[in-house]
RNA sequence: GGCGGUAUCGUCUAGGGGACUAGGACACGGCCCUCUCAAGGCUGGAACACGGGUUCGAAUCCCGUUACCGCUACCA
């Protein structure tokens, strides 16, 4: 393991123009994970200098998808279009100190050169004209006012440098173009304003998707260019859908909080996402995020895209869900209870003990919060929903099924105590009296679909016990009157 | 097109010259447990992209090919 030399500092820097994604929320993952184990911090930042794109409600959805995962971080929020003096001013050093010059082409006779380029089948590439012009020329060119951009003259040789996750990659710089760094209106080029920020902020690591590979060699000759002291990189690899594409719509939900809505827990996504694209090794898979942030290691990060897999993420969430404490169980799912309109606050807290054993029974069988909610359902209504195929699979016989649920009733209703020792001897005993003696689900599954009215459940004594016996006799009443009246 | 990146089961991955008849997990099949469904246990099928090197020996190192991905804007 390479511990870093200094306090490491990282940044999230996300442009406000969607929702958090899951790439955006790995990428947040892995700095935040890094920040915490070596104790540096974790900042985050806004890139909104795109102004068509960029919306206060993209900001908002950011920081609640971050705060959602629990992805706190240090310090306040820099907003990057509130930099722009800053970005100028550096610029204006690169121009002073000669490492820029003032580009006089417009944007419409680069676009003509470059369509001309492409149509003889060669590559454009800004052929520097404007670096070529006598200094009276500029200087009259600037007094009548024409307007200019701001170009990086990239120098000879070669650009390379230690990626975290690549080890060395390296960039011919004759493949890479004198790039603007400054517009017209004077704001600032994406690379300009970054590299102007991250050194502002003392970052000392930029760990970020690895589409920014090619524009990691234009940085490092800002950084030089500026005087500054380079940051280490780490180039994260993609995240891709079933299909090996990149990630979008297309693929369903791909916001953190679309995951949030279809009942994952944000421990059970941070240790997803961790997974893609990191392994801690050993065969380790489900972690807290104590544990991810003690076993984190940039050594274990992969440079291959991971496809996103929804099986995956739904089995890592049953197992959070037997991993949460009955305090955060609670929390999860009585809001979707409340939402849901099965139940009020105030009664599940009345009777607590009643719910938190209804959690166990159901969190063993559920992936989701929204699983639990489901099959929460019948525990807390009067009525039953019958579910068609269940009827019709276990009330075959309908004359049968009559006199099982009779016998069944007269046991039950028979028990001086309402518990599960009892109600079974009672209906093991039933059932042998009814020629079921070795075949006790004979009888329990069209007991089971009376008190549910599906046929998975859980165990049979833990529904009874767990509906009451006023209601599971209630519930066994009705069978049987639906199954009269059918005959 | 140019430049850059990547390549182990369908998917996530372990592996960093001999421990590999390639391990784990998801998904899929079977068995066990069992009142159903889960959970759990056991188990089956399933991969080193291809071609050259280097080496006594390559999934591991080098080169090439192929495929895929990214970048190639006065977007971020």
């Amino acid at each position: 393991m390479s511990s870093p030399a200094v306090t490491p500092r990282l940044r999230f820097a996300p442009s406000p123009t969607g929702y958090l994604h899951v790439g955006g929320a790995r990428t947040a993952l892995f700095n935040w994970l890094y920040a915490r184990k070596y104790g540096g911090q974790f900042l985050l930042r806004v890139e909104d200098t795109d102004k068509a794109r960029s919306t206060d409600d993209s900001t908002r959805a950011i920081f609640e998808g971050l705060a959602w995962l629990g992805l706190g971080w240090d310090e306040t929020v820099v907003y990057q279009g509130a930099k722009l003096e800053r970005h100028r001013a550096d610029a204006q050093r690169l121009l002073a100190n000669g490492t820029a010059y003032r580009c006089f082409c417009s944007q419409e006779e680069l676009a003509q050169r470059r369509a001309d380029a492409e149509a003889n089948g060669e590559s454009f590439k800004y052929d520097r004209r404007c670096d070529r012009l006598d200094p009276a020329e500029i200087d009259r060119r600037v007094a009548a006012a024409m307007p200019f951009t701001v170009r990086f003259r990239v120098p000879e040789g070669t650009t390379s440098w230690e990626d975290l996750v690549h080890e060395t990659i390296a960039f011919p710089n004759k493949d890479i173009e004198d790039f603007i760094v400054l517009r017209t209106d004077g704001t600032p080029i994406y690379n300009m304003a970054v590299v102007s920020d991250d050194i502002a902020m003392g970052i000392t690591l930029v760990m970020r998707g690895d589409d920014h590979i090619s524009n990691t060699p234009k940085q490092i000759q800002l950084y030089r260019a500026l005087g500054a002291e380079l940051p280490q990189f780490a180039h994260l690899p993609m995240i891709h859908g079933l299909d090996g594409k990149k990630l979008s719509k297309r693929h369903g939900a791909t916001a953190v909080g679309d995951y949030r809505h279809l009942g994952i827990l944000p421990g059970a996504m941070l240790n997803f996402l961790a997974l893609l694209g990191w392994s801690p090794g050993n065969d380790i898979e489900v972690m807290t995020l104590e544990q991810m942030i003690a076993l984190f290691d940039t050594a274990g990060l992969q440079k291959k895209a991971a496809i996103f897999d929804t099986k995956k993420l739904e089995w890592m969430n049953g197992q959070h869900l037997n991993l949460v404490s009955d305090e955060a169980l609670i929390s999860l799912v009585s809001p979707a209870l409340v939402a849901a309109g099965l139940a009020t606050d105030a009664e599940l807290t009345d009777r607590r003990a009643w719910y938190l054993s209804l959690l166990a029974q159901l969190k063993v069988r559920a992936r989701t919060v929204d699983d639990i909610v489901r099959q929460a359902a019948t525990y807390f209504r009067d009525a039953v929903a019958y579910d068609a195929d269940a009827v019709a699979k276990q009330w075959k016989d309908r004359t049968a099924t009559a006199t099982i649920l009779r016998g069944v009733h007269d046991a039950l209703a028979a028990l001086p105590v309402w518990e599960p020792a009892a109600m079974e001897e009672a209906l093991r005993m039933r059932a042998g009296q009814l020629g079921f003696a070795e075949k006790a689900g004979k009888i329990f599954q069209p007991l089971r679909v009376a008190l549910t009215g599906v046929s998975a459940s859980p165990g049979i004594f833990e529904v009874l016990e767990l509906l009451g016996r006023d209601r599971s006799l209630a519930r066994i009443e009705a069978a049987l009157a639906l199954l009269d009246e059918k005959i």
